[in-house]
RNA sequence: GCCCCCGUCGACUAGCGGUCCAGGUCACGGCCCUUUCAAGGCCGUAGCGCGGGUUCGAAUCCCGCCGGGGGCACCA
């Protein structure tokens, strides 16, 4: 029988890092084994945000190019064959009414075990087991009764779900086995924690896929990094693009400890994708990201300088503060200008203002003057870009121009900044 | 309280009885390169929770303890 995942989100708002990291190795144990991936919510609540909460849903897991097969199911339209399922356990005496709910019978006795994929072998004490409410007596089914039932009805070969299941298991294994229902393989996954041992949150840093997204990572540099948390293939290889690790990815190289969430690792890894792109493509992250992020700069000077940053930055987000110096003239800073005068006069006789040109006007400068090229740039830096960081100064030089890096120099030029301003 | 799961460097992990005085990556420290910052190169610090077994031999198997997490709803 081919392999048939789901990935069952409830329609809550945004994705959390550790749902979609649940998402991501049903994804990959699907796409590894051929089989199909699909998409339900889980709306036993008819609420109002359900439309949206649901099509966030989708553009998160779109972004993160996990795809999904079929349509997406909604439990709500299942409610009705749930009611039914718990009326035949109630006419087969599987069942029993309390106080207009409808309980299901569990057993006293014995153990109720599954050699889940993940864990090894896992029992659990019948005695634990209450007989628990399928329908509540507003004709709800719960969770507990629905979601094995929709696992049935989809034919769901394998639960791939948080550790935070585990107790639902036995009891959902008793209902499908009440039903007559053939049993689905069970893999528990381990939880995402925060730095602090403690489950990820807010205040950990960014947990959505929408924050991560809005603070410049990018997919693929989230999609690998989530993949080795709790997976690896090996005892060396770290970076893997999206195909290798389809080709990879196994159950059984998935631990079974929590891991925590290494946020300087990300960083790390977005930089790893981020240099490896091809420029143009570079550029393209970048110009989509700063639209994204609200910024009107030219895009044709954001493009210019996509090849001075790229060796430079690890998220996109960084680009702003980096390099936003060229598209609007920063604060004045108080600068040791001595130098000053003379890279003005230096650099006003370059032509044409390229980079190549400006370095030799500059390294030139400094070596008359008899001063280390960095004691003679950074004067030169500072009045230009606002910062004692930036991009490489000779090439900054160029995109901003002559006209307008003299201006710079001199502390109050005339001439406007050579891009609109941001946001 | 009861039940279940987990336990290798600060972090992610490799390790599935001997080739491990434990390997890789991030982070951290040092050096090199260098117009700043990065990137890159080289070197380094750092770990098998504890106690018993089993075995010629244990990070690897068993038991106990300790620690962490999760679950005990007419929530999902």
């Amino acid at each position: 029988m081919s392999v048939r995942v789901r990935f069952a989100p409830s329609p809550t708002g945004f994705l959390h890092i550790g749902n979609v990291h649940t998402a991501l190795f049903n994804w990959l144990f699907a796409r590894h084994e051929g089989g199909e991936s699909r998409l339900r919510i889980e709306n036993t609540d008819t609420s109002r945000e359900v439309a949206e909460a649901t099509e966030q849903i989708q553009e998160s897991l779109r972004w993160l190019g996990l795809d999904w097969d079929g349509e997406l199911t909604f439990q709500l339209d299942r409610m009705e064959r749930c009611r039914e399922e718990a009326q035949r356990l109630l006419d087969e005496g599987h069942a029993y009414e309390d106080e207009g709910a409808i309980r299901i019978r569990m057993p006293d006795e014995g153990v109720t075990g599954w050699t889940d994929l993940i864990r090894g072998h896992i029992e659990y004490p019948n005695d634990k087991l209450e007989d628990l409410v399928a329908v509540r007596a507003d004709g709800r089914p719960t969770y507990n009764f629905a979601s094995p039932i929709e696992d049935w009805l989809d034919g769901i070969t394998h639960v791939l779900r948080g550790e935070d299941h585990i107790s639902n298991t036995p009891k959902q294994i008793r209902i499908l086995e009440a039903l007559g229902a053939p049993l689905p393989e069970y893999g528990h996954l381990a939880n995402i924690l925060g730095d602090d041992g403690r489950k990820l949150s807010k205040r950990h840093g960014d947990v959505t896929v929408e924050e991560f997204r809005a603070d410049g990572y990018i997919p693929e540099a989230l999609f690998n990094f989530l993949a080795l948390l709790g997976w690896s293939y090996d005892d060396k290889t770290t970076v893997m693009s999206r195909e290798e690790l389809v080709e990879r990815f196994t159950l059984d190289r998935v631990g079974a400890s929590p891991a925590v969430f290494d946020y300087a690792k990300l960083d790390w890894l977005n930089g790893v994708y981020l240099r490896a792109l091809p420029l143009d493509e570079y550029a393209n992250r970048l110009v989509t990201y700063l639209r994204e992020q609200g910024y009107d700069w030219d895009e044709e000077l954001v493009r210019r300088a996509a090849p001075l940053v790229q060796e430079k930055i690890a998220t996109l987000r960084e680009f702003p503060a980096f390099a936003g110096f060229l598209f609007a003239r920063p604060e004045a800073t108080a600068v040791d200008g001595a130098v000053l005068p003379a890279a003005a006069d230096a650099l006003g006789a370059v032509e044409p203002f390229e980079s190549d040109r400006i370095e030799a006007a500059l390294r030139e400068l400094a070596e008359r003057l008899g001063l280390k090229p960095r004691d003679a740039f950074q004067p030169i830096r500072l009045a230009v870009t606002g910062s004692s960081v930036s991009p490489g100064l000779f090439e900054s030089l160029e995109l901003l121009g002559k006209e307008e890096s003299l201006a710079r120099i001199a502390g109050s030029g005339r001439g406007g900044p050579s891009g609109s301003s941001a946001r």
